[in-house]
Formats: C-alpha cells, sequence, structure tokens
DNA sequence: ACCTGATAATCAGGTATACTTGATCAAGTG
DNA sequence: CACTTGATCAAGTATACCTGATTATCAGGT
C-alpha cells in the first residue's frame, strides 16, 4: 500500500517515507564511514545518554523498551568502546551507562554528519524552502 | 544518532522520521481496521501487481528481493485470500499471481485510508501548505 | 528430435535485527 | 521483614529477508 499507480503519482506518506529512508541511511552511513561502526538502534542509546552518566533502566524506559534489551545494546556499545559501565555511587545497584571519549568522538561525527546533510538539504531547497520544510513537518507532527 | 538535545531542538531528518511513522502506521491500521489484515511487508506485492497478473520472479525483480522471499509473501496474502496463483498460459514453468475480488476490495480500503490521510494532511497544513510541503518533498527526492 | 543451458517456481533451512518474557539475585525502602 | 527496584542471565518471538538445491519447462543450437 506503499505506492500504487492511481490517482497520484505518489502519496505524501510514500514520499515521507522515501525521504526519510533516503536521508536517514546517509546519517549511519556518514557516522560508520567516519571510523564509529554503529548500528541504527544504537541510536537509542546516544539520542538520550546524560554527559553525566544514566541508568540502564532510566534509558530503557526513555527509549521505551525493556532494560534487557537496552542492556544489549549497551554491551554492544561498551565492546565498540564508546561507553562504560561505572558503579552508581548512590545505588549500589544501579550502575552509570557513561560516555567513554571515543563515545564523544561517535556523538560529534554524528552531530557533524547531520549538519552536512541540513547543509545539503539547504542547498536543494534553499534556506526558506528548508525553512518551510521543517515548518510543515513541525505542524503536522504537533497536530497528527 | 537521531534526535540529539544539542543544537537543533530537532534535525530536519528526524523530523521526517518521525511524519512517516506517524502517518505510516495509519495506513496499516486503517486498512487492518477496515477488516483488511495484512502485513506492512505486503504493500510490496500489491504496490505492483498488474491487474492481469504478474509472474512471481516479475515481482520478486520489482520488488528487489529473491524470489523465495516474494513467494513467501504471496503465501501469506494467498491464505488471507487476497491474491491467487493461475497457470500462465504462455508458459507452463510460471504462475500469474492475480488479485481475488476481495483482493481488489483490499486495494480499495488501502487507497481510501490513503485518501483519508491526505484529506487531513490537507485539513491541517491547508490545502496550500500541502501542496508546498509534497513540492519540497518532491525536489528533495529527484536531486537527494 | 536431442542435448544444453537458462529460467520459473518452490522446498528447506539459515541469518540479522530488534525486540520480548521469565527467572535470579543483590541492594535499597517503608 | 516484606516488597520493590536495578541489573543481568537465558531463552523465545516476530519480521523480513537470504542462500542452496530441486524440478519442470522453455529456447537455442546441431
Amino acid at each position: 500500500m506503499a505506492q500504487d499507480p492511481p490517482e497520484q503519482a505518489q502519496n505524501t506518506v510514500s514520499m515521507l517515507g522515501q525521504a526519510y529512508s533516503l536521508l536517514g541511511f546517509q546519517i549511519v552511513d556518514g557516522v560508520v564511514g567516519a571510523g564509529y561502526p554503529q548500528k541504527p538502534s544504537h541510536s537509542a542509546v546516544f539520542a538520550q545518554i546524560s554527559p553525566r552518566g544514566s541508568r540502564l533502566s532510566t534509558l530503557a524506559r526513555g527509549a521505551n523498551m525493556s532494560p534487557q534489551a537496552m542492556g544489549e545494546l549497551v554491551d554492544e556499545l561498551e565492546e565498540l568502546g564508546y561507553v562504560e559501565r561505572r558503579p552508581d555511587p548512590s545505588d549500589r545497584r544501579a550502575k552509570l551507562i557513561m560516555l567513554t571519549p571515543r563515545g564523544h568522538d561517535c556523538i560529534a561525527a554524528g552531530i557533524a554528519t547531520i549538519q552536512g546533510i541540513e547543509t545539503r538539504i539547504d542547498q536543494i531547497l534553499g534556506p526558506e524552502g528548508h525553512t518551510e520544510l521543517r515548518r510543515l513537518l513541525a505542524e503536522l507532527l504537533a497536530t497528527g
């Protein structure tokens, strides 16, 4: 039901999906290409980890998944050298997931990649077009 | 790397992704809710099946997947009563995958659902806003 | 007409991703 | 002291694919 021939060459939802998969891939590709291997699911950690460390259970709730699943993501990121588990001084049951220097570099690479893509969108649509696109998407997200 | 706090509340790619998942879900939900159970992957068949029947291998190439994988999708759709396999009169090795009446109804439900969503976008953004959104997305897809 | 090699479909089993639930155990809380 | 919480071990589920092997049929050359 994604893109049927009839009535409209492309429906809006399908265009949104294509645009997202086109650009979304470029983010992961860019970061991996910069020397920071990772999986898309890892963004659930990067997106919300606190600079001062986050508990596994907090990350899990924030990503709306089970602590076990989040634990697996953290295992992988630890293996990749992006985070480390440190004991939480305020609760001996808990551990704080903290970014390593390399983890910070990885996030920096992510931000740089995203900025590159934003710049590219600016070039394609013009700054006004890009602003307008963002305005329309924000309106859609706020209301929908 | 989806939505980091810094620099910009939301990057454009992440907004595209959110908008797509918000609306994309509504398509499948709408069709399933109308009494036509299906999986998202089934759209690979619906999107390209010919009214006069399509060969499995043709569908597989069109969806850029192995014939075996496409065969499984067709198995499921056959089980659901949306398609049937008929011998291809022009080649006794081949079979033509054809929509049943119920399959046509399912596609009609999909089109109706999509139109409903398009109408909703019209209401949220205004017809001009919606047109502008589509124009910007088309430009992005053509160039990116 | 006959053999050869390609093509169509399918059977069987495997892989990757992204989760889930259940159970266990240490440590905190009323 | 009962109950809850934080993390983790272990195993399972769902989705969406894949490769390999087999069989029937077709199309081309001899």
